[in-house]
DNA sequence: CCTATATTCACCCCTATGGGTGAATATCGA
DNA sequence: TCGATATTCACCCATAGGGGTGAATATAGG
């Protein structure tokens, strides 16, 4: 999961995704949109492959890049997992809030 | 957003996150979990801090920590996109196989 | 066969990270 | 006031990333 979410954690990596999610694309294609040189965005493939999120058919000289989001489900869980957790705290914060008001009242009515 | 990735692509600091999602806690509390220095949790948990993964609060000498999981919800929506991306081809490739299907049965009735 | 094209490989440089140690700082508590 | 405790700060070291360039490799296509 570490390589998963290192993938992601680049803003050049998040856009070689978004590029792919619009269509399959050879390496230069996609290198075409961005100012970097064709090796880094090449190295960049490669993190995103040890991910899974791209996968590469090769056909002759062409390196066809695609986009595999289904890794993303794993990341997805687990973030899912801590937003439970605040959506929790802000329950029992409403909850307090309501209970402080209940007892405001009953002090009022004195 | 790539500081929030970053954060939680480290297993040791997703590891600090689940210590704080059981209970506030102050860094010497957090490190006795952990087989690594003082020192290294410090700079994990500024990490998570600069992230806004991590609250601190500071009562004299002791620094208590709480989880904040709430910006998380951006990287949420991040991944929700690009999983919907990825059902939506699915959903192509299902339409696909109805129609082949259909195609047989039309060539068999010849 | 020969040249142009598509990619990667092998380096270089710089910065950030993850780990450590030891010293400085600040507060607690007697 | 003074020792103990909690944290950070200032370094050191090694590794990985992100950027670059130039050479090597492989295939397309005349």
């Amino acid at each position: 999961m570490d390589k998963l979410l290192g993938a992601v954690a680049d803003s050049t990596r998040r856009a070689i995704l978004a590029r792919l999610a619009a269509g399959d694309a050879r390496v230069t294609e996609v290198a075409a949109d961005f100012p970097i040189s064709l090796n880094s965005v090449s190295k960049h493939v490669r993190m995103l492959e040890r991910a899974g999120l791209v996968r590469r058919t090769v056909r002759g000289r062409d390196h066809v890049l695609s986009l595999d989001a289904a890794p993303l489900a794993e990341a997805a869980a687990w973030i899912a997992h801590y937003q439970r957790f605040w959506e929790d705290r802000l329950e029992a914060l409403d909850q307090f809030v309501k209970e402080k008001r209940k007892q405001t009242r009953k002090r009022k009515r004195k």
